[in-house]
DNA sequence: GGCATATTTGCAATTTTGTTTCGTCAAAAA
DNA sequence: TTTTTGACGAAACAAAATTGCAAATATGCC
């Protein structure tokens, strides 16, 4: 594992919240040389601890798509078709994100669809057309009253 | 509504996916200047369609945080019940993502946790703390198989 | 503790990127 | 037809990121 100190980690704090920051201004908050700053950003790119860095899009603002999610439970558990399923959930672009998780169901996916006819079809193809789903349940949401990819870094 | 051309759909699909590519790239591969693309880039974001730029982290990498899906259920649906749980939710760190949806439940909620304990102080705190949670279920994430914020915005 | 080695830092110079200015052009309005 | 508006690109400019290098700090070993 990789080792951070209170300076990647106050780094990776200000970067979560907003990646646009200057290293400088970033630098003088902790108390560090922008260099010094940018050398610490780099490591945390490249030893992946970053994993992306993203523009974070307003749904309401691109044609209100709707977003769904969707509680999947497979037939039987099997390596092989849990890893198949894993595999088509993440290459459906719709499927912004996908849980493998314990509990009632398999697997929790978060869809993104423009017209329920969308998500119509999402199901023929994910779902109804897949042998080893034994059943799905959806909710569509109302409200996205907090969206984000925020980890707590900072107390812990 | 803002209107959004084919120019802009491709800035934002590229900034969804990596906001660190310069702008004279953006240009280049869709066929605008970069004062161009910086212009479109600004009102993308004053209008708010760039709602915020983030890094995305890596929970493995990051002490291998516990994400937890919870279902809430309140006891009454009034508006300003509702109303104060998502204010509630939403000024929670360890809420990463709060969904007020339909179906049999009213809130799923994306929870980002260190330990179990942390879990458990958290369910007095939000769940049973509170009289107007009725029940909640508890799913353990055991595989982020992808997460993200991607909004579909090529085709639709 | 003291020495050699590794890292990490800050400063200054360089390079890259983002932003502004300005003149041109095309489409809509007068 | 003329004016206005909006968007563009080229060039100039400003700001930020990156690199080289020497000094400082930390680490391991005797």
């Amino acid at each position: 594992m990789i080792a951070l100190d209170a300076f990647d980690i106050s780094i990776l704090s200000i970067l979560q919240t907003d990646n646009t920051t200057p290293q400088r201004d970033i630098g003088e908050r902790i108390g560090l040389s922008a260099p010094a700053v940018q050398r610490r950003i780099k490591r945390l790119r490249e030893t992946g601890v970053i994993r992306a860095d993203i523009s974070v899009l307003d749904p309401e603002k691109l044609g209100r798509p709707i977003t769904i999610f969707t509680e999947v439970k497979m037939e039987v558990e099997k390596v092989e078709i849990v890893r198949q399923a894993k595999e088509i959930f993440s290459g459906t672009p719709q499927v912004q994100q996908c849980y493998y998780v314990t509990g009632d169901v398999d697997f929790i996916l978060i869809l993104v669809v423009y017209s329920m006819k969308e998500y119509e079809e999402l199901t023929q193809q994910l779902f109804f057309g897949n042998n080893n789903v034994k059943n799905f349940k959806t909710s569509i949401v109302l409200d996205i009253v907090k969206a984000g990819l925020n980890i707590p870094v900072n107390k812990q």
